[in-house]
DNA sequence: GAGTCTATCGCAACACGTTGCAATAAGCAT
DNA sequence: ATGCTTATTGCAACGTGTTGCGATAGACTC
């Protein structure tokens, strides 16, 4: 067959990564991969959870949260914690980025590669640290906000 | 008497803070910002409770969780999430500042206000977004790492 | 000082995430 | 196909933080 369904290829490098470190591909772990890659843009711990659980009832908490970090050993899924402490998990497709979050208007943007360039040039000018984009969160005021405020 | 305690000042703004606002002063209360004034650097929720209940046992989670978050809104306290999610509380008298936590060594450094300012800076002219410094927690390689890295 | 109003407290239950352990089952060798 | 090794699973308990509710006790009025 020529065409393939998102996300086929990835569970290929799976398995491949899996088997190199003398490590098992299980029916749960298709579930959860492919419910992540499923949830394209960001999910928390609990969300990932029940949906799995809608595929697989027998599922448990500790299983689903094994499988993420051990996704994210292998380098194909991140999780970063949000303004309120809790986990929000990603496939390593996605592309990198970071968070702001308005304290404001409670809105979420996203920060791409390239608008955070600058910002991690600076970081490492001023401090030798190279910092992880994708753990990049910062809570603050967006410029309609800060707008708003000076009235 | 001439001398005062290290907080008694606190205590004072926070009275009256809370009287404006038709809330109580309680011994709870005191106990809490003495022990927030003691642990001057950070102190997790859990540390906090512990050692809260050191010098009252009839103290309950909710309690200290509650006043923290008072607290905050009335601009006294702070808190941040580490690397792991866990929350971090100190007083806002403390110098504001922000956090890098190293991935390679665990190391985790404090970033004053002037090392951040050019950081912050950049964050406001690629997004428009004024990123509060407290909330400002990293996770990245320190530059030892990252040299250790190259090898 | 006694009474009233209601903020605060303690308790109990919940939510999210983690960890230890015994049972299961994946993948390999025969 | 059968058996073996051990990675993975499910369970149960724990840790941290949050929330609802009835009981307690501040602070104010008379």
């Amino acid at each position: 067959m020529a065409t393939e369904r998102a996300g086929e290829g990835l569970t290929g490098r799976l398995q491949a990564a899996l088997k190199g470190r003398g490590q098992r591909w299980t029916e749960q772990r298709q579930i959860i991969v492919d419910v992540l890659a499923a949830s394209d843009g960001h999910a928390t711990g609990a969300e990932l959870i029940e949906r799995v659980r809608e595929q697989d009832p027998s599922a448990t908490p500790s299983t689903v949260y094994r499988t993420l970090d051990l996704l994210e050993e292998l380098g194909l899924a991140r999780h970063h914690h949000g303004p309120d402490g809790r986990e929000t998990y990603h496939l390593e497709e996605t592309v990198e980025h970071g968070h702001l979050h308005c304290r404001g208007c409670g809105a979420e943007q996203e920060l791409d590669a390239a608008a955070a360039a600058p910002i991690l040039k600076a970081i490492t000018s001023a401090t030798g640290f190279s910092a992880d984009l994708d753990h990049l969160s910062l809570q603050g005021l967006c410029a309609a906000c800060r707008a708003a405020q000076v009235s």
